[in-house]
DNA sequence: CGCTCAATTGACCGGTCGGCCAATCGAGGC
DNA sequence: GCCTCGATTGGCCGACCGGTCAATTGAGCG
């Protein structure tokens, strides 16, 4: 049968229930403002239950930070793997494609930004992968004459992935700087600059 | 007299011993997780000499913010008010002075990046001094033709800085990927790449 | 049906958090 | 030489933190 209707105890969804509560609160909040007590009320579960299933709270937020980051990994890879022959107009899209992935997904912009503060590195081997096969694409596109050759690969897709993240990561900050333009006007300008600096020269 | 010598009382400097203990704490580990237990052993001060000069945490590191953000846009004004003419060096060496600015600042990347996080942005109209004479000196640079004109100047410091920044406040992330050079290397990249893109089109 | 074991509960714990207060101390004004 | 008032101290508080535990419940299984 298995019917999960009237089911009254179901560990998976109880955990996915934590899971789900607990990163939007260290989303908001971050690790240490966020109290167990608010977030049982929040997952609608008892304190106790939390420590059952996860055992404490660093544990917990390391299963959050897991998920979510095995998510976003998973999600670039396939985009990564889907795109096509290295052309001119795959850079270009591949920043659009990263700038509205991260418009979407403000979640994860502010994860990453609390790792980054609390100096955590530990979702490197995951990103290696991304950051290399992006580097390996510029540099057969260098190769080809379709981008500038006296560039580090690696530091031309630092440079795209820091700036994306950036704009959202403080937008709070610079959203009301005067003459500041809309999500796309921004990234419009950024495009423009940013293709017209990695071209070749002539 | 006012032989500060032997002086067993000197409320102004434990209030900048408080604050520099402060500063120091919050840099690191971000508002909610210092302990004011920790914060009075750190500053050999008593926590109630804390609540004495301060009045709560919270006003604490307001005050705390206030300070660090003063000292930043000064030493920023200052240096803005000493650049020269409108030349083709200018823009290059202002970003090179923001990079180095921010090198050997660290504790300020990290400030912004905490009240980034918090929603914080209550040090517009100061910001908004330095941005918009920024701008005002791009739109000049435009117009004498210097620069390419079919961006938006505030857009132009935006995208600079916020490179900058993001280059410290996620170094612990990203230093480690795999071809990634040196602070010097990224930086001579990224202007390679910017000054090429802002430059007037053929 | 009854056994088993994980899921779940609520009561409870020691520690410590931010904050408060009465008492003491010390420098400066009269 | 007091006297005053802010600086400074140690002790204390209620609240609540993350975490533990024994007891109860319910689903699956033979």
């Amino acid at each position: 049968m298995m019917s999960q209707k009237t089911q009254t105890r179901d560990p998976e969804l109880t955990r996915t229930r934590i899971l789900d509560a607990a990163e939007s609160l260290f989303v908001e909040q971050g690790f240490s403002a966020v109290k167990l007590s608010a977030l049982a009320r929040s997952a609608d579960v008892t304190k106790s239950l939390i420590h059952h299933h996860f055992g404490s709270k660093e544990q917990l937020w390391e299963a959050v930070k897991n998920r979510a980051f095995e998510r976003y990994y998973t999600g670039q890879m396939a985009m990564l793997e889907g795109a096509g022959e290295p052309d001119a107009m795959l850079l270009r899209n591949s920043v659009e494609a990263y700038f509205h992935f991260l418009r979407d997904n403000p979640g994860v912009v502010r994860l990453f930004a609390w790792t980054h503060l609390e100096g955590d590195s530990h979702c490197g081997e995951l990103d290696n992968q991304l950051v290399g096969a992006g580097a390996e694409w510029v540099r057969q596109a260098q190769m080809r004459g379709l981008l500038r050759k006296d560039i580090n690969p690696t530091h031309v897709i630092a440079l795209f992935v820091m700036t994306c993240t950036q704009w959202f990561e403080a937008k709070c900050h610079h959203q009301h700087w005067p003459g500041m333009g809309s999500d796309e006007a921004f990234l419009d300008d950024f495009l423009t600059i940013f293709m017209a600096g990695v071209a070749p020269q002539n």
